[in-house]
RNA sequence: GCUCCCAUCGUCUAGAGGCCCAGGACAUAGCCCUCUCAAGGCUAGUACACCGGUUCGAAUCCGGUUGGGAGCGCCA
């Protein structure tokens, strides 16, 4: 879409800005992971920042959920709570005086007033303004006190709030980099509250004001924040800072095309780990929700920032579809190395297995499973017991007879686990071939008509216990 | 209600007026390979939401309709 411009994203300041007051959801960690791609695909920089300024919602241990989720998935942040640097603090919640200070400068310039109403009068006022047909915004009362009667309310209220005062008759325009030209109406604006009565900023104004300290220059969000941009680009203008670029990712849905919700599907990074995902079927997904490249392998986060198209950024909201996620997770399954297959297993692994019989063990297995429970049945089946045939599995064993597996059990004695050498003396012995020869081997060896290959399957079982299950039949 | 965003195969998407009776990937089906399943190879089917307009020509531009989504919070 835009090769011309495409140089401007060059050593791009970006930031991901999760408020902690849950598990990481889907939505959030793409936002996070096209961010890091846009920072780190030419020589940029990749902040994280915690917006905790509500601290009721806010705590400490979803911080901390939020950057193992981030690091399980292999997104690594240039600076951020744990990686303080000059630019810093990365906690909203230890920012307060940096808002203060710009906060003032408003004040002294009447940009902002302090509001007075109450929760509940706004919240009413809401109801009657929704129910009346009309847009639900601040009517403005406490916007043109003059100081006595600020002074008179401040005697019998709480602490006010304090709101912008939004300019009238403006139209505010910028190009987001996403959806190209936008334009909105000041008007079409309430004063909103950039400082909560408590005393803490309010996302609108610590947000802006952080963007622009922090030095970033492109802001990659969710779709959801396009007609609240209008708001901090006032804001920053109020305050003579620069505003970064902005750009606006479609949301993702569900499969009926509702917004993603646990009605259909997990919604959060923890759970899809906890099922037993590994984190580059995630990211795989991930990175072609809303975006598109030519590149459709499997790849690393490094190939993705590679391949990450800012152009290529979708406008039209993306299903998230289990089936496909199912297919980057098959990937990632085959992909694994013996060491992080044993990680990924964790205790599905039987205790004190030998390094190297799980080795040829997972050679065998990996390319026939998804998730970790899918290997607990194998690992019975080659190193425990092999479960009983079903009638007809139990017909074919009968139908191939004694010989067949007096040849097989003998030939097993003899190679040690070589599927050639068994399947070489059972031919000669009964002239079999093709399923009539391998299917009774198999059953007999394994139970299962189906699985991974046979010959490192046997390969992988220890010596006596394959002789012993074909001599079973002897 | 007002403002804004969006609409191409089942899914993710390519597509910036002729290169498109629409391309790719995944999924699905069939065939091949094969001891089974998987993998791999080959083949197939399936889409421009609808209606108008502009134009010699529209998936692409314009208007409307329908459908979906977001925002209008002392949430972020």
């Amino acid at each position: 879409m835009d090769t011309a411009a495409a140089g401007t994203f060059d050593s791009a300041q970006t930031r991901f800005a999760p408020s902690p007051t849950g598990e990481l959801h889907l939505g959030n960690a793409r936002t996070a992971l096209f961010n890091s791609l846009l920072a780190h695909r030419r020589g940029g920089r990749f902040l994280l920042r915690i917006e905790d300024t509500d601290s009721g919602r806010s705590s400490e241990a979803h911080t901390q959920a939020l950057i193992e989720d981030l690091r399980w998935l292999g997104i690594d942040w240039d600076a951020g709570p744990d990686r303080e640097d000059e630019r810093g603090p990365y906690r909203q919640s230890q920012r307060g005086p940096l808002y203060e200070r710009y906060l003032l400068e408003l004040q002294a310039r009447d940009v902002v007033y302090p509001c007075f109403c109450s929760p509940l009068e706004l919240a009413a006022q809401r109801r009657a303004q929704l129910a009346a047909g009309r847009p639900p915004r601040y009517p403005g009362t406490c916007r043109e006190l003059s100081g006595p009667q600020r002074e008179a309310k401040s005697r019998h209220s709480p602490a006010p709030s304090i709101r912008f005062r939004v300019p009238g008759g403006r139209r505010v325009e910028f190009d987001d980099f996403v959806h190209g030209p936008q334009s909105f109406l000041s008007d079409d604006i309430g004063d909103f509250v950039v400082r909560r009565a408590d005393g803490t900023a309010a996302f609108f104004f610590s947000n802006a004001v952080d963007d622009a300290h922090m030095g970033i220059t492109h802001v990659l969000r969710g779709e959801d924040h396009l007609s609240n941009t209008p708001r901090q680009l006032i804001i920053l203008d109020a305050l003579g800072l620069s505003a970064p670029r902005y750009g606006h990712v479609s949301l993702i849905v569900g499969a009926d095309g509702a917004p993603l919700s646990k009605r259909h599907a997990a919604t959060s990074v923890r759970e899809y780990r906890e099922r037993g995902y590994l984190p580059g079927a995630l990211t795989n997904h991930l990175f072609r929700l809303g975006h598109s490249s030519a590149e459709h392998r499997f790849v690393s986060l490094t190939e993705m920032a590679a391949a990450f198209a800012v152009g290529h950024l979708g406008r039209a909201p993306a299903h998230f579809d289990e089936q496909q996620l199912l297919v980057w997770q098959k990937e990632a399954v085959h992909r694994l190395t013996p060491a992080q297959a044993r990680d990924w297993l964790g205790d599905v692994v039987p205790p004190g297995l030998e390094p190297s019989a799980f080795t040829h063990f997972i050679a065998a297995v990996l390319p026939n499973i998804v998730f970790p429970q899918d290997a607990r049945a194998w690992f019975e089946i080659v190193f425990g017991e092999v479960p009983p045939l079903d009638v007809s599995q139990a017909d074919v064993v009968r139908e191939a007879g004694t010989g067949y597996f007096a040849a097989a059990a003998a030939a097993a004695a003899a190679s040690g686990n070589d599927l050639k050498a068994i399947a070489a003396a059972v031919r000669a012995a009964t002239g079999r071939k093709g399923a009539a020869l391998y299917l009774p081997l198999r059953l007999a060896l394994t139970g299962r008509a189906h699985g991974p290959e046979l010959a490192p399957l046997l390969h992988a079982m220890p010596l006596g216990k394959a002789r012993a299950r074909l001599a079973r039949f002897a």
